[in-house]
Parts: structure tokens; C-alpha cells; sequence
RNA sequence: GCCGCCUUAGCUCAGUCGGUAGAGCGAUUCACUCGUAAUGAAUAGGUCGUCGGUUCGACUCCGACAGGCGGCUCCA
């Protein structure tokens, strides 16, 4: 039995103090943990129920109680769970075999090879295995071993035996973030899982922590079945992985049950069906978005924005085909690395032609069109390049995912000396640009090579390293969090991605600057310097949004389709309160449109009760009510979105609000 | 691409043991003319995803394909 001592923080009499050591300090841990004050957060403190449920982190020898709704806490709980869900299973099938059980965001899961893929039904059988277990309060109990006893012991475990095999090497929290779970770094160690009076009921390799006790698992949910490859590498068998949730008490669960019915809310293939945005038909085919007349409206007013911007900027509005020769894509570099991600090419006279799957060749040959100087540059190209990709069936994903897709792709074109400049200008052109659309917290990440797999990139080691200082140092003068992805660049350099965090804290990958040295080469672009030379520019491409369709399906997620006054389909809806009140109506109607603006005016038979309704569904900002009051006054009275009201604004005023609601590109 | 599940009216979904189908919403028509989230009635609407197989007979069982969903892998 390990040393351990029990530290606790007293709140009454501030400062440490040790109450047990050794196995007493177990046994006292175990029994009556309400005992132990553990080290919890301030707010914590005043709750003894959050006191009851606070754990030990086993770190070595020494033990700290922890807040079970801190981060760590979580993640230590879902871990504790993942071993009595594989407790559960292993003992309903015997002849599952274990794979790895690490906390992610919101839950756990844990891999198991199985004869037969699980069913739904088991879950509920696993998880009734599961309280029982609980119930049990068996107790998590360390215990170091050998290597030489470890493989003794887990003889049926071939995964575990690899994993033993590879010790230190793997490391199960990089599955998720949370608690690392890694195997083996500081030698072995096995939990056995023990009933009241050390009956032996389970064990796992595992180096912990977990909590003292099944029964300190407050609330806990299997969520789903799916396959995952074995050491997630697609070469390996799939193993059968449960995932689930565990949260510090039943509300917390409810709670995060309900944050998923929310999102499930705003779901954008969801909301484009309601609000009659978009489709994709089947006989189109998978991936291929069909826009419909109210996400036309969000597309254009998109388009129509972003295009100006850019020309504000200082870029120059083009325009290239769908298709090309191969040859293009060979001297781009993109078709070896890329071809099995092309639609399959079209035969035409002895000529094979691809759908492009990226605008950058076809701005390099505007560029190379006539001879560049130093003075012209940066030289910036802007498009909306329609682009299609054959992605593998199974990551199709609405129009966060799609096979073809509208890139909002610019290319500068500047000295090298000049780059570090242009891609200051570029980020914080596009963090304006996402404010505009509503978005306003970020954070970056910057994607280099791999350096274990240099032959998958082109470049020297020189050029890459010049290039990622450039960007880490631009990145870090933003002020914002600039986070590793070491492995991620493209293959011709590094780039800089914004991560933009939405409504409800999900972060979306969306514009990407990127540092191109091998291009220009390839391409043979040069300019003119100011000495007379010929010299090799610097390409930095980059897309704001990504894709048009891809952004649009965030965006719908992130304002959950109530869309700000100057992207929504429908801007006014005109409601009478009776059908003699239509003509008046109609007439505010006529000028709201001499203004620019989207009005309707719901003539059907409904009752206007029931066209409130309507408009309410469809999340119309302005839903303008007339009945013989307000024709009296030659006023409207306004419904918003949120139910509020406002009634008798006369006519020309309502008009100055819509209008500049729309204009200012507020939300309301 | 891999694993599992799913596909019935425009949408959301029932459909028992293999004997060719139902509801609500929506649509259409009629009546009602109403002040801030659903007025009432009637009518229409289906090769049960597609193709093939088993069967006297298939929405139902089997297979292939297409599309979708949840993951894995991938994401220039």
C-alpha cells in the first residue's frame, strides 16, 4: 500500500494541515469522505454537497481533493465511469476485449472488440449493469506492477498488451482534452475495481486518477454506439466504442442534455428545411447544395458585401472557369498529392479535364498574363471560385461539408519583403469581416510541417522556417491566442487559421491565410525589381469564410436562423388585423420596397393570430401589424422577433427604423 | 472509404404475424374578418428510396445500389 497523505484546506482556520497519513488515511478517505474538506473552489466551500462529492487526484503518493466540477474533476469522473461502463459490458460480454477508455469534451468513451456490433438495446442493458455497479460502491483501488505482472495479468487483453508494449508511448487523452490518461509513462499501474470486503470485481491498466468510489458518481448517460479504427489509424480493425456522459450531479446532466437539444435546435439542415433555404436533392447528388430563393437572398447579400470589401481593400474582382486541363494542376504541384480527392476527369479531343478543386493555378496565370513590377505590387486577386472536391461519402455534412462549394479565395501577390505586411493586413481585414457578420471571438492556430514527413511538403527547411516565424510573430501581434498545429500546413507552406467561437461556444475553422513559396516557383512568376533583376514573388492565399456555403451553414447555426435585419430573406412581414386592412398595408408595403427592403405582406385567410405565428417561425426581425388604429393614426404597430411590441409608429418613421436597422447591419 | 442504424404523403411520424396504407401539420376549397404564437369544415395528396430475389401474395423477408444519420478516418 502506497504512503498517502490527506492535505486539507480548512476554511475556518486558513492554511494546510495533514489529518492522516498511510493506510489510515485510506480507510478515513473511503469511509466518511464528508470528513476530508477537500480542496474545492471558494463557491464550492459553502455546499456540502459539492464538499461530499469532492475526490482525491492521486499524483504519486499525495492526494489533493479536487472539485468535481472543476475541469479536472470532470474529466477524472468520466474516466472513473468509462471503467465501470467497461466493467459492465465485460461482464454482460465476456468475449469483449478492451481498447483504450479516455474523458473527452462533455463525456467519455471506451473501445471494445466485440464479436457482434453493439445494438441499441444494449445500452440500456449496459447501463442498468452500470448503476448496479454503482450501487455496489466498489472501490477504485491502485495498485504498481511489473511489467512482467502486468502481462500476466491482462493475458486476455491483446489491445492491452500492446499498450503495455508501447509504453509510455501512448497516451489516451489524446483522443479529447481533460485529463491525460496515459498508460505506462511512470510504470505500470492496474485499478481494481473492489466490493465491500476486497472481492476482486474488475481491473483495467490504467494510471488513473479515478474517484475513490463507484458511488461517487453522481449522474451519468450512455450516449451512442459507433466504430472507431483501433489507434484511430484506418489501417487497424474497428473496435466497437460506447460513447457516454457523466456530470457532478442529476441537474448538471439535464442540463448539458438540454444544451444538446438546443443545438440539435439550430441544427442548419434542420433550420434550411424550416426556413426554406436550401436543399440537396438526391438526383443532384450527395454533397451538392441547391439554393432556394430565401438562402439565395443570404448567398447574395453574402457575396455582395464580401466582393465589396475586398475591393475596398485593395483587391481586384475575377473571374476563372470550372474546369482545366490537367496540365495546370501538374504545374501547381496540386494533382499528386490531390488527384483522389478530384471528380474523376473528363476525356475532351485527347485533352483530360478536371473540375477544379482550387482557384489558386488560374489566378497564377492572370499574373503571369504580362510582366509583373515591383511597383505593381501586391498585386491582389479576389473570387468567388466554385470548386468541387470528391469527399469520401461518409463526411458529407450539410453545407459544412459539401463536394462542391463556392470559396471566397483571394491570392496577394507580393516581395518578400512585403509579405509580413500583407499578411498583417489580411488577418485583421478578416477579423473585421467576421465581426461584420456577427461573430467577434476568436482565436488563431498555426499550422506547420510535419517534420517527421518533410517529403510530404515542398520547400527547404529554410524557407518553412522563415515562413512560420513570420506568421507566429503577425499571429502573436493580434494579441490573440495563437495555438500549435504542428503537421496541419498545406503542402506548398504554412498557414494561419481563424477559429471562430459561436453563439453557443462551438469553434468553427473558417478563414485561412496561407504562405506559398512553391507556387510562384512552379508557375515561373517573377516581377520586375527595382534594380532591374528578376525576382520570384511571395503567394499568401486567402479565404475569409472558407466556403460561402460552408459559412452560411454556420452562421444559420449561430444565430439559430433568426439572421440580423440585412441578411434575412424576409425583413418585414406585413400582418392585417383584418383583410380591410390589407390594401393600407399593401401601400407601406410599395415604399418599404422603393427602399431596398424585403417585405411581404401575408394575404392568406388566417387569422392574424395565426400569421404572427407564421412570421414568428420563420424568425422575420420585423413584423409590421395594421388594424383600423393604426389606419386611423396612418401608423404600424412593430412585433420583434423576442415579442416585443410597439405600437402606432407612424408610417415614416417605421420605415427610418427598418431602414436603418438594415443598414447598420445590427442585429435585433 | 470503414462500422452501425435509417429511408412510408411536402414536413414530422404510426403501421401488429407477409394479405398492396394511417394521423397531425402543411396544401387546396368554402365559411368566418378577428389587435400580437395555431378559427372551423370539406377535399386532394402514396409505384411505401431504386432495382433484383424469395413467396400464391412483399411496405413487411433477403441482396445490391442510391440517399440520409451517428461515429471513425480524412478535410488543400
Amino acid at each position: 500500500m502506497s504512503e498517502l497523505t490527506i492535505t486539507v484546506v480548512d476554511s475556518a482556520a486558513p492554511g494546510e494541515r495533514t489529518v492522516a497519513t498511510g493506510t489510515q488515511a485510506w480507510e478515513l478517505y473511503a469511509e466518511r469522505p464528508a470528513v476530508i474538506a477537500a480542496r474545492v473552489s471558494t463557491s464550492s466551500t459553502t455546499d456540502p454537497q459539492l464538499k461530499d462529492l469532492s475526490y482525491e487526484l492521486v499524483d504519486g503518493d499525495r492526494v489533493e481533493g479536487v472539485a468535481i466540477d472543476s475541469a479536472d474533476g470532470r474529466a477524472i469522473l468520466r474516466h472513473s465511469t468509462a471503467h465501470v461502463m467497461a466493467q459492465a459490458v465485460q461482464e454482460l460480454f465476456p468475449q469483449a476485449r478492451l481498447g483504450i477508455g479516455p474523458p473527452i469534451t462533455d463525456g467519455f468513451y471506451y473501445d471494445f472488440d466485440v464479436p457482434e456490433p453493439f445494438v441499441p438495446e444494449d445500452l440500456d442493458t449496459i447501463e442498468t449493469r452500470m448503476r448496479k455497479i454503482v450501487k455496489e460502491n466498489q472501490k477504485f483501488s491502485r495498485r504498481p506492477v511489473s511489467d512482467e505482472e502486468a502481462r500476466r495479468e491482462l493475458a486476455d487483453e491483446p489491445y492491452k498488451l500492446e499498450l503495455i508494449g508501447l509504453k509510455g508511448g501512448v497516451d489516451e487523452g489524446e483522443a479529447g482534452e481533460g485529463a491525460s490518461v496515459e498508460v505506462g509513462a511512470g510504470g505500470l499501474t492496474i485499478y481494481d475495481n473492489l466490493r465491500r470486503g476486497g472481492e476482486l470485481a474488475w481491473k483495467d491498466l490504467c494510471r488513473g486518477p479515478h474517484l475513490p468510489t463507484t458511488k461517487r458518481i453522481p449522474a451519468f448517460k450512455l450516449m451512442r454506439t459507433a466504430a472507431a479504427y483501433w489507434r484511430g489509424d484506418e489501417n487497424n480493425v474497428q473496435l466497437q466504442r460506447i460513447y457516454g456522459t457523466a456530470w457532478e450531479s442529476k441537474e448538471a446532466l439535464a442540463e448539458h442534455l438540454h444544451r444538446l437539444e438546443e443545438a440539435e435546435k439550430r441544427d442548419h439542415r434542420k433550420l434550411g428545411r424550416e426556413l426554406d433555404l436550401f436543399s440537396f436533392p438526391d438526383e443532384i447528388g450527395s454533397g451538392l447544395a441547391v439554393f432556394h430563393p430565401k438562402g439565395g437572398v443570404i448567398k447574395r447579400e453574402m457575396e455582395d458585401y464580401v466582393r465589396q470589401r475586398h475591393i475596398e481593400e485593395g483587391f481586384s474582382y475575377v473571374g476563372t472557369p470550372h474546369i482545366s486541363k490537367e496540365g495546370l494542376f501538374h504545374t501547381s504541384g496540386h494533382l499528386p498529392y490531390y488527384e483522389d480527392t478530384m471528380y474523376p476527369p473528363m476525356e475532351v479531343e485527347n485533352s483530360r479535364y478536371f473540375l477544379k478543386a482550387m482557384n489558386c493555378p488560374m489566378h497564377n496565370l492572370i499574373y503571369r498574363s504580362r510582366q509583373r513590377s515591383y511597383r505593381d505590387l501586391p498585386l491582389r486577386y479576389f473570387e468567388f471560385g466554385g470548386v468541387y472536391r470528391y469527399e469520401k461519402s461518409g463526411v458529407v455534412h450539410g453545407l459544412t461539408r459539401v463536394r462542391g462549394m463556392t470559396q471566397d479565395d483571394s491570392h496577394s501577390y507580393v516581395t518578400p519583403e512585403g509579405a509580413p505586411d500583407e499578411v498583417k493586413h489580411l488577418l485583421s481585414f478578416v477579423l473585421g469581416l467576421l465581426r461584420d457578420f456577427g461573430l467577434d471571438e476568436f482565436y488563431l492556430e498555426l499550422s506547420t510541417r510535419d517534420d517527421k514527413n518533410k517529403d510530404k511538403f515542398i520547400g527547404s527547411d529554410e524557407q518553412w522556417a522563415t515562413a512560420t516565424q513570420m506568421l507566429e510573430q503577425v499571429g502573436d501581434e493580434t494579441g490573440l491566442d495563437l495555438v500549435a498545429d504542428p503537421g496541419g500546413a498545406a503542402f506548398y507552406g504554412p498557414k494561419i487559421s481563424v477559429q471562430a467561437r459561436d453563439a453557443i461556444g462551438r469553434t468553427w475553422q473558417l478563414s485561412t491565410i496561407q504562405y506559398d513559396f512553391n507556387q510562384p516557383a512552379g508557375f515561373g512568376l517573377e516581377y520586375v525589381a527595382a534594380d532591374g533583376t528578376r525576382q520570384q514573388p511571395v503567394m499568401i492565399h486567402s479565404a475569409k469564410f472558407g466556403s460561402i456555403e460552408r459559412f452560411i451553414g454556420v452562421l444559420t447555426e449561430h444565430y439559430a436562423g433568426a439572421f440580423p435585419p440585412w441578411l434575412a430573406p424576409v425583413q418585414v412581414e406585413g400582418i392585417p388585423v383584418a383583410e380591410r386592412h390589407l390594401d393600407y398595408l399593401a401601400k407601406v408595403a410599395a415604399r418599404l420596397r422603393e427602399r431596398g427592403i424585403r417585405v411581404e405582406v401575408d394575404d392568406s385567410d388566417d387569422r392574424m393570430q395565426k400569421k404572427i405565428r407564421n412570421a414568428q417561425l420563420q424568425k422575420v426581425p420585423f413584423m409590421m401589424i395594421a388594424g383600423d388604429d393604426d389606419v386611423a393614426a396612418e401608423a404600424v404597430s412593430f412585433r420583434y422577433r423576442d415579442g416585443r411590441q410597439d405600437n402606432g409608429v407612424p408610417v415614416d418613421e417605421a420605415i427610418e427604423r427598418v431602414a436603418d436597422a438594415i443598414a447598420r447591419r445590427v442585429q435585433v
